[in-house]
DNA sequence: ACAGAACCGTACCGTACGGTACGATCAGAA
DNA sequence: TTCTGATCGTACCGTACGGTACGGTTCTGT
């Protein structure tokens, strides 16, 4: 046995793929036990003693998805304004990328539709497990201009927010509602550099007037 | 029979009252045509002949609370920019106020979850009937503050998109996924003065270049 | 008052799913 | 080779749901 890399051993994460297929291709109600172990080529009684049951089993694959989607961290080259506004672009194309993606649509469609019951923690766990690396890169972003004087907020996490919100407005309801047309990948350029046009609007500094803010 | 005023009688709004009920308590899974009659105090076959099956009466719950949640339009008074600005906090206090409704949340977790069924229209329903209002409204009232100069845009879907993602961020998906702590009313006065503020900042004419710019 | 429709409550049917049990099969260790 | 453990395929069980059928009851129009 090589030291298991991953939580799962590689047959596990092969059926956690499969798993993900069929929830991609026809949502939770076509990611039953009895299709999974036939899509896969394993037995249920497999699956129940790797993952319990089937709450287990879909705990399981948003954690074998997040643990494949790692998000990078951009390089601590010296910034200037241009560096600084393409770093922000690339996170936000990465953000809308990301976020229309089939797989991601289809976990937070799992998770939103079992956000109702009680003791569900799948939310929580895609929130933590998926959105948190994309929230400390770009925290890690925001931070490194700010000290170089590049823009200016009081608070980080509302000057996050407000960027997340520049760059994706309703896209990702209107996508997970099925709305047709919404994901045309083409603007999804266009719309990270307007995006990011407008935050540098609300938080940039101009520069005869660097250095003229403090923290809080 | 007194000329429907609605679509349904008030006997089948009733039910869909109970229904939507229900879908607040305990999500889709609750909502069985079995517990609808029997908490409804109807019969399952009533249920049937009024709404044809279950997705059925899925869309006329859709229906039913789009027609009790009618947008108001604000009045057309004389605008300065006191009461222009006013107008936009008040629509970005009313915005979230609705996205973060029980009845909101519930029908929009339904939607999500059923938008993977390749033939759902619950997301385009939701849309259109729930949406449409919201953006109407807005975009009066945009437009309206640009006849006035006081604010200034080539496109007023892109502005209005821009005026809803500041106001929204990822609140609403963080709602949906059931998130603790999101769905604190408190700060949602603050979040839609803020919102406003920064559009303005984005969108706002000042008075010394005012009618300096022109449609597109 | 009477007929017909609408409706209620309940029972019923077929199906599909989550979860379990079991014999057969395969892989590795002694 | 033989033993042991993991896994496969299948069969099985109980339950719950969507949808239908039916007798009894209430409402409505004439």
């Amino acid at each position: 046995m090589p030291e298991m890399q991953d939580e799962f051993t590689p047959r596990q994460r092969a059926v956690l793929d499969k798993a993900l297929g069929l929830l991609v291709e026809g949502g939770e109600r076509a990611l039953t036990t009895a299709g999974l172990a036939r899509a896969a080529n394993c037995s249920k009684e497999s699956l129940y003693k790797w993952f319990g049951d089937r709450d287990g089993l879909l705990a399981a694959m948003i954690a074998h998805q997040a643990s494949k989607v790692r998000a990078r961290i951009d390089g601590g080259e010296k910034l200037d304004h241009g560096r600084f506004r393409a770093h922000l672009v690339d996170f936000a194309n990465d953000l809308l990328q990301v976020l229309s993606g089939d797989v991601s649509l289809a976990l937070n469609r799992l998770a939103i539709g079992q956000a109702s019951r009680e003791g569900s923690r799948l939310g929580a766990l895609l929130i933590e497990r998926g959105r948190r690396g994309i929230d400390k890169r770009a925290g890690a972003l925001l931070e490194a201009g700010r000290q170089r004087g590049l823009i200016a907020y009081h608070d980080r996490d509302a000057a996050y927010h407000t960027l997340y919100g520049l760059i994706v407005r309703d896209l990702h309801v209107r996508m997970l509602l099925g709305e047709a047309g919404v994901r045309r990948l083409d603007n999804h350029a266009a719309l990270a550099e307007e995006a990011v046009e407008q935050f540098f609007v609300l938080f940039g500094v101009r520069k005869e007037e660097t250095a003229s803010r403090d923290r809080t």
